[in-house]
DNA sequence: TCAAAAGTGTTATATGTACACCCATGG
DNA sequence: CCATGGGTGTACATATAACACTTTTGA
């Protein structure tokens, strides 16, 4: 019987977070692993593996991210379901991609070794499979979210200076944003709120310390079913930034 | 080996076209198809089915589409993948969901039923498994994805009035729109044409006919990588319209 | 006391909204 | 010749962008 052909449920994640090169500006990073069976052995792929029956999709994405970077997610979300009949060679393999932003600080000292390594988003190899495809996808969604979504917080730690969430948002945006304008725009929507604390240290003017404020993030109630069932939205809208 | 289960792939989709009701309101309705086999035997549900390991997701959808109402989309996204461990009892079923555009003058005309019924979208039964909470976020998709992208058209045919489109949009969002800053917002954007002709036989002024440009429908150019790989991107955002 | 970032104020422009008004047709 | 939807003009409100300016700190 040649024509029997299985299919294959995979979970893959695309990972993202912050890094500070030498002259000071900040880019994407993401970490790879290295394939060690044959369908594409040797080469950078995206972490992720086959789907155990009992495993909530979700748990499978927050899972991978933990056992490559020692990391756990501060933002999670389901990108996208590839299933191309010959994306892989031997059985078919659909692959239920999710991407998450993890704290960019906490990825300095993430595990990184012979097998897994940390690559500039936007200047990748040639990697297994569709995975270039599929990191270019997780970015475009990364930069078009950010425009409208509150998810830059994600790579900040507890308490950050308007500067430092400023920054982010130029990183994905790739373009300078004026802190006048930005600072009132973040204020208006509410998702931030001062803690009092002034960030010491600084060769400057201290700034204030904000945190995110999830009080306020509730939806706006204009449709009920907004999010697919078990997951909280914890996202409102604002409005955009340019320039 | 009591625990040993299977987790099996299927493809549902969900299928909106507009109808217009006694009073002359257009709303959005759906196709259901009744389930013949014992997980909610006799229950409504989505159209769908196993996925054959040599079919594309999207071909699949499709099929499912046309062997169930006659019809092919004029507009096809994938949705959402739905993994609940528990959504079916007996093999883990992990469903791959689309959601799709009908022209509905040729969906008042497909083929109904024993097996297969439209169903005001707002306003359904219980249905079998999770396809309640599946379809609530499909419509808060379209509803969504109605502001900023050009689908309107999908539901209507060649050539089209901007009263029509306009309908479209009022039926879908909920709301009334002014018709003339709706004619300039959408003349704005570029996509549609004036074919030159008139629709005749109204009790009033002749309105023009638009035929949807494709020519206009680029990209930006603002990222290479927007959509999954083998997807043309049909789609530009448009302003915002309200009142 | 000075450089530089933090933070405030003000104005110009673009975009969205409301609505008055003219146009063209079938009845 | 009139009721009605098609289609145009215009003024007002609000959101966004640009940038001058004042404040506060460490060096």
């Amino acid at each position: 019987m040649s024509d029997a052909r299985a299919s294959r449920l995979a979970v893959s994640t695309v990972i993202f977070a912050l890094r500070t090169d030498d002259d000071g500006l900040a880019t994407l990073w993401t970490p790879l692993v290295r394939r060690t069976r044959d369908p594409h052995l040797g080469q950078w792929a995206l972490p992720g593996g086959w789907l155990p029956s009992d495993e909530e999709l979700e748990a499978a994405a927050a899972r991978t991210l933990r056992s490559t970077t020692g990391l756990a997610p501060k933002y999670l979300e389901q990108l996208y379901t590839f299933g191309g009949v010959d994306r892989s060679p031997g059985d078919r393999v659909i692959s239920v991609v999710y991407w998450a932003l993890v704290q960019s600080d906490e990825a300095e000292r993430a595990a990184v070794g012979e097998n897994v390594q940390w690559f500039a988003a936007d200047d990748l190899p040639a990697l297994a499979f569709d995975h270039n495809a599929i990191i270019g996808y997780a970015l475009w969604r990364l930069r078009t979210k950010m425009e409208y979504a509150r998810i830059a917080h994600a790579f900040l730690g507890e308490t950050f200076t308007l500067a430092q969430l400023r920054e982010v948002y130029e990183a994905v945006l790739q373009k300078p944003l004026d802190p006048a304008n930005f600072r009132r725009t973040i204020e208006s929507t509410g998702t931030v709120a001062a803690t009092g604390e002034r960030l010491a240290g600084t060769p400057h003017r201290p700034p204030m310390l904000y945190r995110y404020d999830v009080a306020t993030n509730l939806t706006d109630g204009t449709f009920t079913t907004r999010i697919p069932p078990g997951k909280p939205d914890p996202i409102k809208p604002h409005p955009r930034m340019r320039t």
